[in-house]
DNA sequence: CAACAATATGACAACTGATTCACCTTTCCG
DNA sequence: CGGAAAGGTGAATCAGTTGTCATATTGTTG
């Protein structure tokens, strides 16, 4: 269906679109049916989810979604490019001030969790995106494991923590994340964030087993 | 919209869906059309897979559908359960013969990650399954979770590993297995199963920092 | 083997929801 | 001011889907 890359061509933050807001008004009208989507996609999901009942969020008519987007699937994309941004400057801003690599993901957790909480959209509209169009999610991804990874990097060269396989574990840690986000930030909140925090940081410095400090291999 | 819990009568394997054959013949039918579900779903994803795209792969004709299955929603929920059943039973055989938990785990990990390899559909159709009806991934999850619970807490009582929260750790340790498997198994085969492995069983034998064995609180 | 139950067929009615388009309103600027 | 560009409208179109049904075939049983 997606075969044609040059016939529906993909917009980037360069070219957003049919066409890009050239007024004052525009930019407010477009800013608000990608918020009116962010809320939509939320709550009803990406395909439950009509263009109009994003117009209606938006109170704007059906035809304007046009003038900014050039379908669903583009509108989504935008979406999750922006979101992205959003979460890593978030998390970015929460872990600059930690003392070392465990601080730092003490914090990063905790700080996600709890952005995860404020911002149920978030999860929904990431995974969701995945099934529609995969390369928006992989992107996403690799964005963040990639800056992920220069951390964890940083983090060996100063002997904060042991030398491994570092882009296994960066995925290893997302998952935990996202795992931990969804089951006890979406689902149930019926354990505290700081209980969820210590016991990560505690698998992080000690392992699983009482008799670490083994030979790896 | 499914709020009227009576009215769309969930199908459970003791009441599966309009009719459950009655005939060696028919039984056949609707095996070959849940095997079709599979692929068709695995590959096309739920939303962009029709009936008619399932029966064909099946061989039979649209209307035969409806005599074992309700619609698409219910022939997702009875797929899950099912394949749910399916890595469960595999993975529980894989790990019998584990002397100790971190063993178990190694074993678990790689056979899950093969497991995925050689089934790709498992995790498009259960991720997917997540945003047409929550309860039906939730479900999964829980009864994983429950088996994963039981045997950390023996793990505990044998002293194999360390007192912590098991409930939050089963959740941590599903995320990694889950992310691993999408970025190792599924999407890019560049890192041996083997390494994996090793990378997580180092992270449960010492932890990620190098001086390990502090109080965690 | 007759009569009945279970299966299977496939055309199609009914519906959903994305996108288009001809036209109107507001804003900008020489 | 006046006209052009940008923004906005919403009814109509159109493609694609689900689920139904009258009918045909296959299997079962007394």
């Amino acid at each position: 269906m997606n075969t044609a890359v040059n016939a529906k061509q993909n917009a980037t933050a360069a070219n957003p679109g049919p066409g890009a807001p050239k007024t004052a008004r525009g930019a407010r009208t477009r800013a608000r049916i990608l918020k009116a989507a962010e809320d939509t996609f939320g709550t009803l999901g990406y395909h439950r989810a009509g263009i109009s009942d994003i117009t209606r969020a938006a109170g704007v008519a059906q035809g304007t979604f046009y003038t900014y987007f050039a379908g669903k699937e583009e509108i989504l994309r935008e979406l999750v490019r922006d979101m992205g941004h959003q979460v890593r400057a978030h998390l970015a801003a929460e872990i600059v001030d930690a003392r070392d690599r465990l601080e730092a993901e003490e914090k990063g957790l905790r700080a996600f969790l709890q952005y995860l909480f404020e911002n149920p959209a978030l999860y929904r509209v990431l995974q969701e995106a995945q099934f529609v169009d995969e390369s928006i999610y992989r992107d996403y991804y690799e964005a963040f494991g990639k800056g992920y990874l220069r951390m964890l990097a940083n983090a060996t060269r100063k002997g904060e923590i042991r030398a491994g396989n570092n882009e296994v574990r960066v995925w290893a840690l997302m998952g935990m994340s996202n795992f931990l986000g969804l089951r006890y930030a979406l689902w149930e909140r019926d354990v505290p964030f700081d209980e969820i925090v210590d016991t990560i940081a505690d698998l992080f410095r000690n392992g699983l087993t009482l008799d670490g400090k083994e030979k790896s291999s």
